[in-house]
DNA sequence: TATCAAATAAGAATAATTCTAAATTAGATA
DNA sequence: TATCTAATTTAGAATTATTCTTATTTGATA
């Protein structure tokens, strides 16, 4: 945490206790979690915190690179705190989403026809699949 | 037209007018509408048509294979008759969508500590990019 | 410690989509 | 061809994720 303080203070980027609290929950955090996710999480600590609070601090961090917003589950969006360039997989069962850390952009060549048409900026592959957990419910 | 009726009449697919509209609108239709779209089209020969007929009919439509549901845009859902597989390049501009042929399956294994997890079902590409009217506006 | 731009909270607003319930109708059947 | 019924349509309410508004509070600098 006082890496995350350090790493913030030089950054136009006030350090409130909820955005700590926000920090502190996404840091090193796999889970891929909602807005919704995230604010039931630091209600606990701060139950006056509000939405726009938590929808703030994402859409501030996000725009300093410091986390992804994960859309392959089009009914919400989820948050990443990894940034590094990678994939996912959603399970179409539980929605449980994992990271695919494989590199396929030497395969992504687009035809001519759009590369006439347009100038790319770059592109997002997701998986669909269905986990061992759901395999199992199912008898799979 | 006449084909469409035929294909339908035996599927379990009472054919409405209203419903034949939203056929013929998607016939061939390449501009990747969104429901809002075809209402609004629809709306210009049958003006009491509810924006439930036409998500019930693009639902039962889905069901049946006869359009795909395009997830390109996170703001809405768009609708391509064109089930042949296939891609999207989104312009991050002007959101026109176009397509793209091109089978990427080959490339895209999933590593082997997914695969241990999750049986796969599919997988899905978007590109982003931007198209030449909206790179002439730019200056580009 | 005073200052003030930035952040927070509460709740209203928005927008796509889904749902509800009553009225209508396509298409099968007599 | 007339009747019947399950499926469809309509109008509008409901839902849900997200964004916006405005008054109040506060972190960080001077």
């Amino acid at each position: 945490m006082k890496k995350i303080i350090a790493k913030y203070r030089k950054r136009d980027f006030k350090l409130t206790p909820q955005r700590l609290a926000i920090l502190k929950y996404l840091d090193g955090n796999t889970s891929h979690p909602t807005a919704d996710d995230i604010f039931t999480n630091i209600k606990k600590a701060y139950p006056t915190v509000s939405f726009a609070t938590v929808y703030n601090t994402l859409q501030a961090l996000k725009e300093k690179g410091e986390i992804l917003e994960v859309t392959i589950d089009y009914e919400k969006r989820h948050y990443d705190p990894n940034t590094a360039p990678h994939h996912h997989i959603i399970c179409t069962e539980c929605n449980k989403i994992s990271d695919v850390f494989k590199d396929y952009s030497d395969s992504l060549m687009l035809p001519n026809e759009i590369l006439k048409e347009f100038k790319t900026i770059g592109n997002h592959i997701d998986f669909y699949g269905i986990c061992k957990e759901c395999q199992k419910e199912r008898g799979d």
